[in-house]
RNA sequence: GCCGGGGUGGCGGAAUGGUAGACGCGGUGGUCUCAAACACCACUUGGGUUAAACCAGUGCGGGUUCGAGUCCCGCCCCCGGCACCA
């Protein structure tokens, strides 16, 4: 056997006989736990694998492969993503059809993965492209549409005129489309959709209970975006100017006194009552002639109820009543969505998304000068793009539309604006603006000299921020900025704070206010408190040919018929022509005898002819890896019971939002289908770092210009070497087929080996960093692998085959002991830092220990003395087992060349000896006054007044103590000590 | 702007509130060699010293503590995500 790391001599060797012996495939064997795990699905492109591929696979082997050793049942599958544009763009490129392009480059995946030794369960393998697997696909689509979640409808979609396909919003990044980099437009077309927000509450609660990375989660939750507020309703109202100013000039309105004392009354009367309503119909028909009287109260005094403690009467009355406002007939209203109820004394004017409803019967009931002002800035608002429109730092543009609206808490009139800053899909379309504590808000009265009353207390620390000398008091400042609140820019947003200017609310907190004016408002009947979510349905229609067919035939009546079951899957016809028709209907669209074909009533029908997009595929592929080639069933429930979940799912963090929530997404609709007894399909995530490459762009010339965002233009290591140095710029990008600069496994492994390669992307960095690829670590990888080849090389005549029957018999001379310590802190340490993903260390642990034999002379040692020899051949095989899941192929050569049967796969994974790892004596650093001084080495079972005296009398500190008074002693066991004196 | 993650030698990076810099790369010196490469051994945070002592030191400024890279408060910078979401 070599004395070194020489791979080419064994790797490929040992590759064979793993795949002779079928040593990956899933073992179940009762009694065992189970381990599932798993890397992302990957799409096979035609490039095949980089370096940075293995980043991910190699860390997710490392743990699988402990596992196995541990005792685990472990599943650790592979499959390929194989439907979706990327695929059929390519093949579309290559003029082929994209089943056998797919099928060729998954099948060099593969042998790229096998090369590198990762030791996936191939007989579970499978492309989402499948007919096998799809039909599964578009059973799940079923189980959708059956309850309700999937649904067609037109919308406006994202048109990307190069790929002539519709894109889901995240696909854009800054208006263009992520692949083909063109400016997206919209276009109207019937659309499926899959009602994910149904599960909006449900997706983020459970986040809290998933061990995945905190940034990860905060996506997710930033994405569903829950916000809760208050909805309610304003009235339109057409008045003159006059009347408008009248309104805001004159006494705010208020109630009568007369008024006012009846509902106090009221009040009295109902709280006096005690409401037992269920108990006491007589006491229900007063309540409800009490409330029935309050509101008539309230809208006779054309306004509504100020008072906290009607408000609570208003509350309790229609609860305990059980009864129904009949809010009184209004003639045309629109409803606002605020999570600031607590400012709406602050409202001065209202903001109409360009496209909201309503603004078509404003503009029917206005002068015809607003009127063209309307029609205008709403022409412009559709003709700019999402990308121009969204552009940040954009000024506010927006209209008056000559019509007012009726603040319900106070009844002034407040002006109503059409602008683009309010989005016409979230929420209503339409906001109450509080400029007073809304920065955006602000921003538009302040450009079209609208009113800002402050209606929320700043706090003296938001005031002192606009006076220079800072001197002056609370008050003062206070005076200054009610008188002109224009001027303290940014605005006052906080919620810890009081109201001011709002009636009876002033003096409230925040909370109180929010709490107290939601329940007036829906007391009142015109608004609820009510939760919104950013998420929007999940747009799953493609109109493309290479993707997953959605199993539905429009009838003659217009009516969606599911294909049965028995029929399925809908087959994707195998054609010639599948590029896109560029009409925006898909390929199947142009195919007569797909379309074509009878419905459920043996009439004429047409079959849907979109294809679901990709995500799809990949929202249920891990319970498919549960029961893989299972033709009656898409799983076998008890497989997947028993494999999910997946107890450790790794991928790039590029996939925190989409493709994590979509499968969550279907995993709980398949729990509530009772197909699954788990909520969540992936307990634990991590993400791991890219592969940064050195790569040259070259400084612009004259006639050339930089794109936002590019530091240079690109340009080919050939190039390179021609371009003068100065004008080169060399920068870390991450690796990609062009810009050129990827490495492969393939010439990794060629030139230095797997293990060499494995053992690098382990240990270069913690596994969710990103890292700059450089060979020479590749060969410091392989350096130690040659290290460890020569210390089993030298060891090997010493070792002592049944050396755990003869070791606790065995007299152990202190190299002994020191040589067992060392092995079974390494064993502790490795454990425990592989389980935490912590592969870096796992490695330095590894070249600690081999270090540390080295140091101890223990070859030599072992020649002479009987106890050493047992420690060392423990050490062999210790070193070799722990090194298996990083460097399987070296591990297994090392493990024949002393003499083993079979591979470390199927060894047992070494176990430490807590007792063992116990030192004898340790070293104590010794402070004085928290400043290290000096150390000792004492036993380690040495009592602390023992250790205080020995850390008083060394030399140095005994010089340093000297003259001065001990206060204090501190002793920390094995560790320290700390004196402090003066 | 908001959210998340970071900032430690020449470099990649280690450090349950307890000897900062493990492990590796690079560098310097040495052994081997006719020589080189490989390999091996030693040293390698900065200042200081013949050597030590000693001083400084984990982005910046404060604080808590016997003791802070680690905890708290306030900033700065870098990376990633979201971005007029009411």
């Amino acid at each position: 056997m070599a004395d070194r790391y020489d791979p080419s001599s064994f790797e490929s060797k040992w590759q064979e006989r793993w795949k002779d012996a079928d040593l990956f495939v899933t073992r179940e064997v009762p009694g065992r736990p189970k381990f599932y795990g798993m890397d992302f699905f990957p799409y096979p492109s035609g490039a095949g694998l980089s370096v940075g591929h293995c980043r991910n696979y190699v860390p997710t082997d490392v743990l699988c492969r402990m596992k196995v050793m541990q005792g685990y049942n472990v599943l650790h599958p592979m499959g390929f993503d194989a439907f979706g544009l990327p695929a059929e763009n390519e093949a579309i490129k290559q003029k082929s059809h994209p089943a056998p392009m797919i099928e060729k480059y998954a099948a060099n995946y593969r042998r790229q993965m096998d090369l590198v030794g990762i030791s996936y369960d191939w007989s579970r393998s499978f492309a989402s492209s499948d007919p096998d697997y799809y039909k599964w696909t578009q059973w799940i689509f079923e189980i959708l549409h059956k309850r309700g979640l999937a649904y067609r409808r037109l919308a406006a979609v994202n048109w990307d005129p190069v790929d002539k396909t519709v894109l889901a919003d995240e696909e854009i990044i800054g208006g263009r489309a992520e692949r083909s980099n063109a400016i997206v437009e919209k276009k109207w077309i019937p659309q499926w959709f899959f009602k994910i927000t149904e599960y909006a509450e449900r997706l983020l609660n459970d986040l809290d209970e998933l061990d995945w990375p905190e940034g990860i989660k905060a996506q997710q939750r930033n994405w569903i975006g829950k916000s809760e507020g208050v909805q309610f309703r304003m009235q339109v109202a057409f008045i003159s100017d006059e009347e408008f100013k009248k309104a805001w000039g004159g006494q705010a309105v208020s109630t009568t006194p007369e008024t006012r004392d009846e509902l106090k009354e009221l009040v009295a009367e109902i709280e006096a009552s005690g409401f037992k309503p269920e108990v006491d119909s007589l006491t229900a028909a007063k309540a409800a002639n009490l409330v029935a009287n309050a509101e008539k109260a309230a809208f006779d005094a054309n306004r509504p109820i100020e008072s906290e403690s009607v408000t609570h009467a208003f509350e309790s009355a229609s609860v305990k009543a059980g009864l129904e406002f009949v809010p009184k007939e209004r003639s045309l209203s629109f409803e606002v969505f605020t999570t600031r109820i607590d400012t709406v004394f602050g409202m001065t004017f209202c903001v109409l998304a360009p496209e909201h409803e309503i603004v078509d019967k404003i503009r029917g009931s206005v002068s015809p000068e607003f009127k063209a002002k309307i029609d205008e800035y709403r022409e412009q608002a559709k003709l700019l793009s999402d990308t121009a429109r969204t552009a940040t730092d954009r000024e506010k543009t927006g209209v008056f539309t000559g019509a007012y609206a009726v603040n319900p808490a106070n009844g002034k009139p407040v002006p109503i604006w059409i602008a683009d800053y309010v989005l016409a899909g979230y929420g209503t379309g339409a906001i109450m603006a509080v400029p007073g504590h809304d920065q955006r808000d602000f921003d538009f009265a302040v450009k079209f000299g609208i009113n800002v009353i402050p209606v929320i207390k700043p706090t003296q620390e938001y005031l002192s921020a606009f006076f220079e000398d800072g001197g002056k008091g609370y008050d003062e400042m206070l005076a200054a900025y009610q008188s002109d609140v224009t001027r303290f820019n940014p605005v006052f947003e906080s919620k810890d704070s009081t109201l001011i200017n709002s009636g009876e609310y002033t003096g409230m907190s925040v909370q109180e206010a929010q709490a107290s004016l939601g329940r007036w408002v829906e007391a009142l009947d015109i608004g609820t408190r009510k939760t919104q979510f950013k998420l929007r349905d999940w747009l799953i229609s493609r109109q493309r040919y290479w993707g997953c067919p959605i199993p539905v035939i429009h009838t003659k009546d217009g009516e969606e018929q599911l294909v049965p079951e028995d029929c399925l899957p809908v087959l994707l016809p195998d054609v010639d022509n599948y590029e896109p028709s560029g009409d925006g209907s898909s390929p199947l669209a142009h195919i007569p005898d797909f379309v074509n074909t009878t419905d459920l009533d043996g009439r004429l029908g047409q079959r849907e002819t979109d294809t679901m997009g990709g995500f799809a595929c990949s929202s249920w592929y891990f319970l498919r890896f549960c029961d893989p080639h299972n033709d009656s069933k898409a799983w076998n429930l008890d497989q997947a019971n028993y494999w999910m979940p997946v107890d450790c799912y790794v991928g790039g963090a590029e996939h925190a939002v989409m493709h994590l929530l979509y499968a969550r997404f279907w995993t709980k609709v398949l729990f509530d289908e009772g197909l699954i007894k788990v909520k969540e399909p992936f307990a634990r995530l991590e993400n791991q770092g890219q592969v940064l490459a050195h790569t040259p762009y070259r400084k612009p010339r004259a006639d050339e210009r930089l794109d936002v965002g590019e530091d240079g233009i690109l340009v080919s290591f050939k190039e390179a070497e021609s371009i003068p140095e100065e004008d080169l710029i060399w920068r870390w990008a991450r690796m990609s087929k062009s810009k050129g600069n990827v490495v492969t496994p393939d010439e990794m492994v060629r030139e230095y080996g797997a293990d060499a390669l494995r053992i690098y992307l382990l240990f270069v960095a913690p596994f969710n960093a990103d890292i700059e690829w450089k060979n020479e670590g590749v060969e410091a990888a392989a350096r130690f692998l040659s290290r460890v080849f020569r210390f089993v090389e030298e060891a090997k005549p010493h070792f002592v085959e049944n050396w755990a029957d003869l070791i606790a018999f065995e007299e152990l001379d202190e190299t002994a002991q020191g040589i067992r310590r060392a092995t079974h802190k390494t064993i502790r340490d490795v454990t425990k830092d592989i389980d935490a993903f912590g592969f870096n260390t796992y490695i330095s642990w590894l070249m600690k220990y081999l270090n540390a034999l080295n140091d101890a002379k223990c070859v030599a040692k072992a020649a002479e003395n009987r106890g050493v020899a047992l420690a060392v051949s423990e050490a062999i095989e210790t070193i070799i087992l722990l090194l298996s899941p990083a460097a399987p192929h070296s591990a297994d050569e090392l493990w024949d060349n002393i003499g083993k049967e079979m591979f470390t796969y199927q060894a047992e994974w070494p176990k430490f000896d807590e007792a063992l790892t116990v030192e004898s004596e340790s070293t104590i650093a010794i402070q004085v006054n928290g400043k290290l001084r000096d150390t000792v080495t004492v036993p380690a079972d040495i009592s602390e007044e023992a250790l205080t005296e020995a850390a008083k009398s060394t030399p140095k500190i005994s010089a340093l103590l000297n003259g001065l008074t001990v206060r204090k002693v501190i002793v920390v066991p094995s560790k320290l000590v700390n004196i402090v004196a003066n």
